[in-house]
DNA sequence: CTGGGCATGTAACTCGTTACATGATTAG
DNA sequence: CTAATCATGTAACGAGTTACATGCCCAG
């Protein structure tokens, strides 16, 4: 019995709702807890492969394009139970933004000012998103709900700091404002996908 | 010239300041960054003898306990200079507590609203911690005071979350209440090491 | 002058990412 | 009916974590 990583529970977690193929996971990993747990596909396919191993799954047959729904068994059920009443590590992030502008002054001001507009439109977008998620939630009591309602408070902060620095209206009371005098605006909307 | 990742890249940021050894830039990593860009130790020493050798550093004499200081070259300036102008990617994040959250059906409530009371006590001493931070910093408008005030923004935005979860007077609103009447307390103050 | 903790680094392993292969399905 | 795209999975590599080794330094 292979000690199973979190990767690997959380996905017998899923597990519990129905059978899935790998493909699947990784998308209703990616649409729900995405936000919050970053898991790559291949990771999913090979942690399937452990959790078969273990015997935490069973495998069906193998059908077009090989594929094959994973069905949760008992030992499977115990796992993650276990894994599940465990005290939560700490959280984990790498915000790559930040580092661009912890190093800000490596750079042009403007140009950084174009790329954190990018990055601010994007969140906009996001938290626009989230707050219709909210929104349209009847019950705000369940536990996806709860952990959705994160990815709104996330992004609103996000938004807000956004607008404290001194491209996108805040840092009024700073004598250095940068480069242009005004706010940097998309130079091709293309640039804006989220 | 071996390609540089963000973590040896980060690195070469660090060290535009003075020479470090890997212990020192560890630690001013987790001081500065730390809370938006994981690193660990380890990390650190392999990615210094990538740096060096790929000329980028230059490392000193061993001293006591074979530590080194390095020294960044013309070629890490340059190497930097071209890694900190590219678009920066987006976040990436793994927060097992919200995944908690997420599965917790299949917990008791009374241990869920247990567990998760250590991380509240834990967000807020963090958010004190950045607000002392951020009050403590008199010019705003520096790249490091931007970065900064995101963990502010950040501690903020999940306390507040924290307060929206029924354990901790949110929910009001809801019929299903969890457990106990009483928000969960600690059950033992060493449980809230920050 | 010694024993415990701290500073420093290394090695081995696991996890996460990138690149690829290929068979279905669908649009024109 | 053919090209394009999507669904599905695998393999190889690079990044991140854990466990360890060891010498220095300070409290007693």
């Amino acid at each position: 019995m292979a000690k199973l990583n979190s990767t690997a529970c959380t996905l017998l977690g899923f597990l519990h709702d129905r059978p899935m193929t790998g493909w699947d996971l990784a998308e209703t990993v990616q649409l729900t807890i995405g936000n919050f747990w970053n898991m790559s596909r291949s990771q999913v396919y090979r942690e399937l492969k452990t959790l078969e191993a273990g015997g935490y799954v069973v495998g069906g047959d193998r059908g077009a394009r090989d594929k094959r729904h994973y069905t949760i068994t008992e030992d499977g059920r115990v796992a993650f139970k276990d894994w599940i009443s465990k005290e939560p590590g700490q959280e984990i992030a790498r915000f790559p933004m930040l580092i661009t502008v912890w190093f800000g002054d490596h750079l042009d001001q403007d140009d950084l000012g174009f790329s954190l507009g990018i990055h601010y439109q994007r969140h906009k977008k996001k938290l626009e998103f989230m707050q219709n998620v909210m929104d349209e939630t009847d019950d705000q009591s369940t536990p996806a709900a709860r952990a959705l309602r994160f990815g709104y408070f996330y992004e609103k902060a996000v938004v807000d700091w956004f607008e404290t620095l001194p491209w996108f209206g805040g840092e009024e009371s700073s004598g250095d404002e940068p480069g242009e005098k005004r706010p940097s605006q998309p130079r091709k909307p293309s640039d804006f996908k989220a």
